[in-house]
DNA sequence: CGCTGTGGGCGTCACACGTC
DNA sequence: GACGTGTGACGCCCACAGCG
């Protein structure tokens, strides 16, 4: 099945991204899946907006696509695992991000927001260790607590581990060794290293939510909670655009596929009427 | 060489939707 | 209902090409 608001779809002046909507129009209408109910009448903008994003995601329609239509290539639920996933890892609890340090581990965060770290030489999930992540609600008793910062002046990202060390994302992906970018992709890499003097700026350590009292640890707990969703939403966005750009090159394979099929079956029409009625003169 | 238009990427916000 | 996630929209920046 092939949603139909794409003809319901509008462009902002500036629109900077490309034209998905233009390529499922073209789709739509050699493939003619659709009714054309919506093609007419006024619709309002907010009415638009409210459609628009009632969109299902990328991934629901390539993967919707993908069933209806043999060949068409699915979008993976998670990029870091079709892609190489270190084998001691690889039966973990799907990740939402693998990342390498520079000793060699894997650090995995799971969706329930646990870090999960590993050596490259241990077998199965031996050697894992689960952390907590501070934004994943009260942590239980015991729990450990690995806060992130915001990125520092050079252009680097750390998450602070216990044990006096901290994660420190790398500034360019190139930097990490080709082996790593090959099972990554775009993903960051990071490093475990001793801290540096002081902690940079946005980062409140430790702190659990139930020891928070005065206003200005409560401030802080703020802005840690929006630096953190903040990142989130960083990867989140990469993610989507990731997912778009493979959901465009789908249609305009596809556009090709249902080119080539509908010039075949003009050739066919037009050769069926020849033998049906020859020419009478 | 400076200006301008264009395209692509990124970060952020807002919002809908799903889950617990 | 709170919370997390996915995605459209927007604005900004940068690279590049074309032009005068």
């Amino acid at each position: 099945m092939w949603w139909h608001q794409h003809n319901l779809c509008f462009r902002h002046p500036i629109e900077e991204d490309y034209s998905s909507e233009d390529l499922e129009e073209k789709v739509a209408t050699i493939a003619e899946t659709d009714e054309s109910a919506e093609s007419e009448g006024v619709i309002d903008s907010h009415k638009r907006r409210e459609i628009l994003s009632r969109r299902p995601s990328y991934r629901k329609i390539l993967n919707e696509l993908s069933s209806d239509v043999p060949g068409v290539s699915k979008i993976e639920e998670e990029k870091s695992e079709e892609e190489g996933t270190p084998p001691n890892i690889a039966t973990m609890a799907v990740p939402t991000s693998i990342y390498q340090t520079s000793t060699g581990q894997y650090i995995a965060i799971a969706q329930g927001g646990a870090i999960q770290i590993s050596n490259p030489g241990s077998d199965g999930v031996q050697g894992l260790q689960a952390l907590t992540m501070t934004n994943s609600g009260a942590p239980p008793p015991g729990a450990t607590i690995v806060q992130y910062a915001a990125p520092s002046a050079d252009g680097t990202q750390q998450f602070f581990v216990p044990g006096s060390q901290v994660v420190v994302q790398d500034k360019e992906t190139e930097l990490a060794p080709r082996h790593m970018a090959a099972a990554t992709g775009d993903m960051p890499t990071y490093q475990i290293r001793a801290p540096t003097t002081a902690l940079p700026q946005g980062v409140v350590m430790a702190a659990s939510p139930g020891s928070l009292h005065s206003p200005q640890q409560l401030a802080e707990e703020a802005t840690r909670k929006r630096e953190l969703r903040l990142m989130k939403n960083r990867e989140a966005a990469k993610e989507c655009r990731r997912r778009k750009k493979e959901y465009v090159k789908c249609l305009e394979s596809r556009v090709a596929v249902l080119e080539v099929q509908n010039k075949k079956l003009i050739e066919e029409l037009e050769t069926l009427k020849d033998i049906c009625s020859p020419k009478t003169d």
